[in-house]
DNA sequence: AAAAATAAGTCTAAATAATAGACTTATAAG
DNA sequence: CTTATAAGTCTATTATTTAGACTTATTTTT
């Protein structure tokens, strides 16, 4: 659906929900941060079809985002592993996860926080280069190079 | 479809995709903090279909992450504005650009920058209360008070 | 070794959702 | 007062998803 969509052509934003912006799909790459790799964990902790979990699977590891091997130890077993690539999603995730904690009711189920540290994520931010972290309200688009006339005065439009 | 499956349930992550976990949703979202307000530009700007999108926008006004209002010089228009909920939705689309100029191909289009400092965002990072960094292999999820003892498992197996 | 179980699928009919585009209603402009 | 525009609704066609039976390869149990 969003696949042959011209809207997702030029945004980076666009781009990326083109290969992950489904909820399925996005569900898939949380179970296999979670350390889900195996096909019926998968169908139980998502909850999706036989089927769809087959091509969502396939699109996964057709992206990059996921690996696809034949279980060490069971011959049976196919392992869904992580790529960089799509370790790469986590922020994405954690950025869903303190938003639902800030604006979804559900109880202290779970908090992300520093292994070493032991102090809990409070927000989530942009930061630069250098490691100074850019506020929220702070941060704009700007058109790169490559941009098209159409965009370009759309975004100078919203990011003044 | 994700609505109501039982795997979004308890996890935060999964909640926040029952809520915004769809494509076009979250292509509606993108428009919406790119400044476009009116229905029809919505149409032109995501490619969706005049009966999705109203579906969409009906759902994102009931979850409260827009608000529908009348224009208020044009009586013809209806208005649709991110709510505070809405705008914090930022982090998600930032994390989804900043992946996508690191993994997917496409030009120089857009840089998301410090207004003040013009400094290019490097990375988004979870942030603790006291403004320290948490890097993201430092960043673990631990089982809260509501946890049930299923989920507790996961979590505490996939974070060790 | 044979029988039963398991993992990861495939396949299919039925149900659900999305699409394109014509039509409707209210308001505004020429 | 005629035409245009904004935001929808409605509908037939097409595409996707679902539940669940079936298949194949491998492993476990008897």
């Amino acid at each position: 659906m969003l696949q042959n969509s011209f809207a997702n052509l030029e945004c980076p934003v666009g781009r990326s929900l083109s290969e992950v912006g489904d909820g399925w799909t996005l569900l898939i790459i949380r179970e296999a941060i979670y350390g889900t790799t195996r096909f019926e964990a998968f169908l139980k902790n998502t909850g999706a079809s036989r089927g769809l979990l087959t091509s969502r699977l396939a699109q996964l590891v057709q992206s990059g985002i996921l690996t696809k091997s034949k279980g060490e130890t069971d011959g049976r077993e196919t392992r869904y592993q992580l790529t960089p690539k799509g370790r790469d999603l986590w922020p994405v995730m954690l950025s869903l996860l303190v938003w639902s904690k800030k604006h979804l009711s559900g109880g202290d189920v779970v908090t992300a926080s520093s292994r070493s540290t032991d102090a809990a994520v409070h927000r989530i931010s942009a930061v630069d280069e250098d490691g100074n972290l850019i506020a929220p309200q702070d941060t704009v688009l700007r058109p790169g190079k490559d941009i098209s006339d159409e965009f370009r005065a759309r975004i100078e439009a919203a990011f003044v």
